[in-house]
DNA sequence: GCAAGATAGTTTGGTGTCAAATTATCTTGC
DNA sequence: GCAAGATAATTTGACACCAAACTATCTTGC
C-alpha cells in the first residue's frame, strides 16, 4: 500500500500533515464547515471510485435514470440540480459509452428521452457499491448524529434552494 | 426588484418550483444531503455577492491574506485547501484587479510572498459583510443544533482529510 | 564544488459547472 | 391559419478546480 499512499501523497494539494488549522476567522462559520465537509468527504467517494475506474460524477445521474426507467434531459436536470445546459454534455459522454440510449418523443421533435442501457446499469450497480461503503464511513463518523445532521442539512436547503431572489 | 427577480427566474438550472423532491434513493445518504445543503447555500452566497458584483470566489483568498499580512502562494494554497495550480490564476486575476501586491522572497528567488493591497482589503471588508449576513441566516436554520452540526462536520471534514490513500 | 534530490511556482490538459444566446419545434390567441 | 411567445435541447464562453509535467532555484551529501 505504500504505491497507494503515493498517489496520494505527492500531489501539490493541501490535506498535508502539518495543516491548515482553521483560520480563526472561519472557526465559527457554519458555511465554511460545510464546504470542508462536502470537498473533503466527495474527494474521498471520487478517489475510491477512481481506483475502480469509475467516473464519481456519473454516480447521480446513472442512479436518478435507474430509479425511473426513463427521463428526459430537462426532467434529469430537475432532479439532479444541474443546468440542462450541464446535462447536454454529460449525456453525450454517457451515451458515446453506451451507458446510455436516447429515444426520440414522437410527439414531440424537441424532446427525447434517456433510459439506462444495461452497462449503463451495471456501472450505476458499481458506483452504489462505491457509494454505499463510503456512507457507511459517514453514518458511522456520524453515529447518533445523524438524524440531526440531515435534519438541519436539509433545512439549509430548502430555505436557499427554493426562495427565488 | 421584479428586474432583480428575473435574472434568477429565467435561468435553466433546477430548483424551481414544483420541484426535485428528494429521490428516495438518496433520502438517506449523508453525502447527498452534504451536497445539497453546500451547493445551494455557497450559491446564496455568490448571488448576494454578485448583486454587489463582487466575486464570491476570491472572499476566501482575501479573509486568509487578511489575517495574516503576508503568505507565499503555497501557504495560500495550505489554508485555503486548493492545489498550488488553482491559485497560480487566482492569483494572477486578484494581481491584475490590483488586490493582492506580489513581492519577491530576496532569500528565494524562487518564491515570492503576496500582502492585500488597500483595494484587497476593501473587497474582502465588502465581501466580508455578506459572508456575515449570509451566516447568521445558517446560524438561524441551525439554531440550538449549530454546535453538533459544526462538530460533525467537523469530524467529517477531520476523517476524510487527513487520511492517505 | 557539484550532482542528486527537494521545493516553489507555472503550464497544460481535462472535468464540471453555470449563464446567455441560438435553433428547432410546439402552443396559443386572435 | 398564422404570428408571437413558450419550451427542449444545444452551443459557446467563462470560471474554478485538480493532476501531471515542467522550469528554475535551492539544499545536501559526498
Amino acid at each position: 500500500m505504500a504505491a497507494e499512499s503515493s498517489i496520494r501523497r505527492d500531489t501539490q494539494a493541501a490535506s498535508e500533515e502539518g495543516e491548515a488549522l482553521v483560520p480563526a476567522m472561519f472557526q465559527n462559520l457554519i458555511g465554511y464547515h460545510l464546504r470542508v465537509a462536502q470537498e473533503t468527504s466527495f474527494q474521498a467517494f471520487a478517489r475510491a471510485a477512481g481506483k475502480a475506474d469509475l467516473k464519481p460524477g456519473w454516480y447521480a445521474l446513472l442512479t436518478a435514470l435507474a430509479e425511473r426507467e426513463s427521463m428526459t434531459p430537462s426532467e434529469l436536470s430537475r432532479i439532479c440540480g444541474r443546468d440542462r445546459s450541464t446535462l447536454t454534455s454529460s449525456l453525450k459522454a454517457l451515451s458515446h459509452r453506451g451507458l446510455i440510449a436516447r429515444r426520440r418523443n414522437p410527439d414531440d421533435q424537441r424532446s427525447y428521452s434517456v433510459k439506462l442501457t444495461e452497462d449503463g446499469r451495471k456501472m450505476q450497480e458499481r458506483l452504489h457499491e462505491i457509494a454505499v461503503v463510503q456512507n457507511a464511513r459517514l453514518d458511522e463518523i456520524a453515529g447518533e448524529d445523524k438524524a440531526v445532521l440531515i435534519d438541519v442539512l436539509g433545512r439549509i436547503a430548502a430555505t436557499f434552494g427554493t426562495q427565488d431572489f
